[in-house]
DNA sequence: TCTGGGGTCCTAGGACCC
DNA sequence: TCTGGGGTCCTAGGACCC
């Protein structure tokens, strides 16, 4: 039996803790340029903005006057994130995040009873702690529990959060109520497709032949299926034990055309790129660098190329990173265009090592790892970036737009003993060290 | 005027081998 | 003149997720 923990409009919810204002108004969170719309309070989602809605038609939907607009400060998301994970792993076995919202969990008790009271307990515990609303469901596999969390949170007055999907006649009555669009692993395309055929509900995309699941589509939409009729077939392996690449991009606040400009930019993203996979005690086998312009603009030709290089030795050197990205930036590099994107990332990610030793340098590669730490020791206790490689701009011309820091600056103030809040304190363009979206979910 | 940033897995098809 | 069949590895791209 598999719990789903899921935090309810996660990132309006933490801007909430901090701003009851916030509290029964239209509130969205925007990405990172303030692109588009990615978190929404209820208020905002009965109002009829959808996710992932470009905050420029915000007003197709509904007076944009009514609806206040936050820039995303992904750093405070994830620290709250941490504090309704460490409440989690103290009360249920085998937590495993999933994102910075949800969380999967066996059920620590085989009694239904006695486990619905500890979990609705839990909601309220999480609730108090933390402040974040959570909801959870439970089901004899993942697919199933994601239903039996969405249930949880539609009907939350009834369910007090909690909502258990576990007789088989009640799974056939809610499949029959579940559109195939909103299930788990079933996206546009796929959706789309199957409608088709006439498939309109889970119930309908059960009562397929799995053969033919698999013969017309793939293995992972026959394993999708599996699960919905309750089997456990462990798709998308929730247990991330690390990761297979590390990439960090931004899209510009502007179009580019100055060379510098956007090299300044990539040295920021391989410097993020190395300090992530050390903060992992990962290396690199190859650095890739790519870079796009802007689909929107039709005026303008558009270009997007990327590089991949192969390094000598697998390293989670800052300035072999850096050195190896730029070299891939030259490569790609073409004169008479405008860039609105680049990216640079690590992949042939091998764990368990540090800095590698050089064979043909040990002398200096122990300098090397002593640098680094040095640097990562000072950026921790001094902000992130105090200390950096390049000469890079301060805040340099590629940095995002954000211009929707509306937070009194005493409710940041309480809070920076523990983080490090506002735009002014990170130059690399975004106040988050990472970025996780909640398209989709939430 | 304004459209994010990160990930994972699977498949088809090409190159190469005997 | 005759020009198979089976296997592996790699990559690009598609689809999905939050």
């Amino acid at each position: 039996m598999y719990g789903l923990v899921d935090c309810n409009n996660f990132f309006v919810s933490c801007e909430r803790v901090f701003d009851p204002r916030l509290n029964g108004k239209k509130v969205v969170v925007l990405s990172n340029n303030d692109g588009c719309v990615i978190a929404r309070s209820n208020e905002a989602k009965a109002a009829g903005i959808p996710m992932g809605c470009p905050a420029f038609k915000i007003k197709e939907h509904t007076d944009p006057r009514q609806v206040i607009q936050l820039s995303a400060r992904h750093l405070l998301y994830r620290d709250l994130s941490n504090r309704v994970m460490s409440i989690l792993s103290r009360e249920v076995e085998n937590l495993q995040q999933y994102s910075v919202d949800e969380a999967f969990f066996v059920l620590p008790h085989e009694d239904v009873e006695t486990s619905h009271r500890m979990m609705a307990d839990l909601v309220t515990k999480i609730r108090q702690y933390v402040g974040i609303p959570v909801s959870i469901g439970f089901a004899p596999s993942r697919t199933l529990a994601k239903v039996a969390n969405h249930i949880a949170k539609r009907d939350r007055r009834i369910t007090d959060g909690v909502y258990w999907l576990v007789r088989p006649e009640a799974i056939d009555i809610i499949l029959r109520r579940t559109a195939i669009e909103d299930v788990w692993g079933i996206g546009r395309r796929l959706a789309a497709s199957l409608q088709a055929k006439g498939i309109r509900t889970a119930a309908d995309f059960v009562k397929m032949p799995p053969s033919l699941v698999r013969s017309q589509y793939s293995v992972t939409l026959e394993r999708t299926q599996r699960e919905l009729m309750g089997h456990d077939c462990q798709i998308a392996n929730p247990v991330t034990i690390a990761h297979k690449t590390i990439m960090t991009s931004r899209t510009f606040g502007k179009v580019l055309t100055n060379r510098d400009e956007i090299a300044d930019a990539i040295v920021s993203f391989a410097e993020r790129t190395a300090r992530q996979l050390r903060d992992e005690g990962s290396v690199a086998g190859s650095i890739m660098t790519y870079v796009r312009g802007d689909h929107f603009r039709e005026d303008l030709p558009f270009y997007s190329n990327s590089c991949q290089l192969v390094l000598d030795t697998p390293t989670s050197d800052t300035m072999t990173i850096v050195r190896q990205a730029l070299n891939a930036f030259n490569n790609i590099w073409r004169d008479g265009f405008g860039y609105r994107k680049a990216g640079v990332m690590a992949l042939d990610i091998v764990h368990g090592g540090a800095i590698q030793l050089n064979v043909f340098d040990p002398e200096d590669h122990g300098k090397l790892r002593r640098l680094m730490t040095s640097i990562d020791g000072i950026n921790n206790l001094y902000g992130k970036r105090s200390v950096k490689l390049a000469p890079g701009l301060q805040r340099g011309e590629w940095a995002p737009n954000q211009n929707h820091f509306q937070t009194t600056s005493q409710t940041l103030h309480f809070y920076t003993g523990m983080i490090h809040p506002g735009p002014q304190a990170d130059d690399t363009g975004t106040t988050e060290e990472e970025s996780f979206g909640e398209f989709g979910g939430d």
